[in-house]
DNA sequence: AAAATAATGAGAGCTACTCTCACTTGGTAG
DNA sequence: CTACCAAGTGAGAGTAGCTCTCATTATTTT
């Protein structure tokens, strides 16, 4: 049980990340340059040196390959580590600072160009909305936690739910534009709906 | 050029509608019966007596059955009538009043087995997310002309999104309970949304 | 009744995805 | 170091959603 493997241990496991990290490399490559529709699994394959069989051993989708979201897990972590007196939205935007200096830019810039082109793709951003449904069960969770409600509160859900609606709106606006810092925009967003949400 | 078309003219077009609806009658039944993956276009296609080549004539895709919303233009239309001196929220919770009165109860209990069905599917609740997406858009249209602002403010469409996440985690809370009425259970939730989120 | 137009069915073809089976390669125990 | 075991791989067959073409049939118009 110990929660920080970090290093790979032996060849095998060296290689299997070696090739899942080349398949996503490939196919991230390739749907900028043809498009998402346009690329083929057996293209992905090819490129990356594998048999087609070997890509779905390592990703269930084709999907799969552009809609992990390599931050999530650093996020919940971040989220569960605020101090317990800030409020929800408190936490909430306590934790995208952490995000934001925790990240490095090049990171985030390959992040950045991953978000844009799941945006764009209408087949990507059918299936990157349902994330953002899991997102209220996870938002509902952690702000009863921080409340001592029941994540199945109403309220609490309800809540929940508004912040998702604001990531989501900032989400499609930055992808709109290139310029955008999605950061800055959802903490905007974020504190407007903190404000009443004044029009 | 006449917008009320209405009644369906020649014998070609009323066998037309006809044929849609007993696909989509037959679609709906049998993905209630096996479930939607288990469900193939050629037995849809063989329920409705037509070929498979004319179902995709009919509906691009199979998900195309479930999720058309029959109410949304009857809702789209509610909202654009309501009188400006109200408020977006005061309009669109006036919207929802308009529509409870018109839909007959039997037709709101189809649409009650829809929903339930599509929240539960989840390939099928991937797909009606992105409708989420551009029920944002849609909002913002509406409340844009209401305000006299651009439907591109950024306010504007923060409002939209917190206002489509409240009711998309109605939704999905109603879709769990097969006791809930879903037109009450958003009208609370974006009450909730209006008086501020009080957690 | 003939000509123009629209709807249909049959069928070929593409791609995502699943499954099975034989083969190879990396780890390990004697 | 060798012999064995387990894991990883590739080849290939099969299913289902979806597209496209073309000949046939049904409706409408003249």
């Amino acid at each position: 049980m110990t929660s920080s493997p970090a290093e790979p241990t032996g060849l095998r496991e060296r290689k299997k990340a070696r090739t899942r990290a080349a398949i996503q490399r490939h196919a991230l490559r390739l749907f900028h340059e043809q498009g998402y529709g346009a690329t083929t699994v057996d293209q992905i394959a090819a490129a990356a040196e594998i048999s087609p069989s070997t890509f779905f051993r390592y990703f269930p989708t084709k999907e799969a390959t552009v809609l992990y979201d390599p931050f999530d897990p650093v996020l919940i972590e971040a989220a569960l580590a605020q101090p317990p007196e800030l409020s929800p939205i408190g936490a909430l935007r306590a934790t995208m600072d952490t995000i934001r200096e925790q990240i490095p830019a090049d990171l985030w810039e390959d992040e950045r160009r991953r978000q844009m082109l799941v945006f764009r793709e209408p087949e990507l951003r059918t299936a990157v909305m349902d994330k953002f449904a899991e997102g209220i069960d996870l938002l509902a969770g952690l702000a009863a936690r921080r409340t001592g409600r029941s994540a199945d509160d109403f309220a609490v859900r309800n809540w929940a739910g508004a912040v998702v609606g604001v990531v989501m709106a900032a989400f499609l606006g930055a992808a709109a534009d290139p310029e955008a810092d999605t950061l800055v925009v959802i903490d905007e967003a974020v504190a407007h709906l903190d404000a009443g949400l004044p029009l």
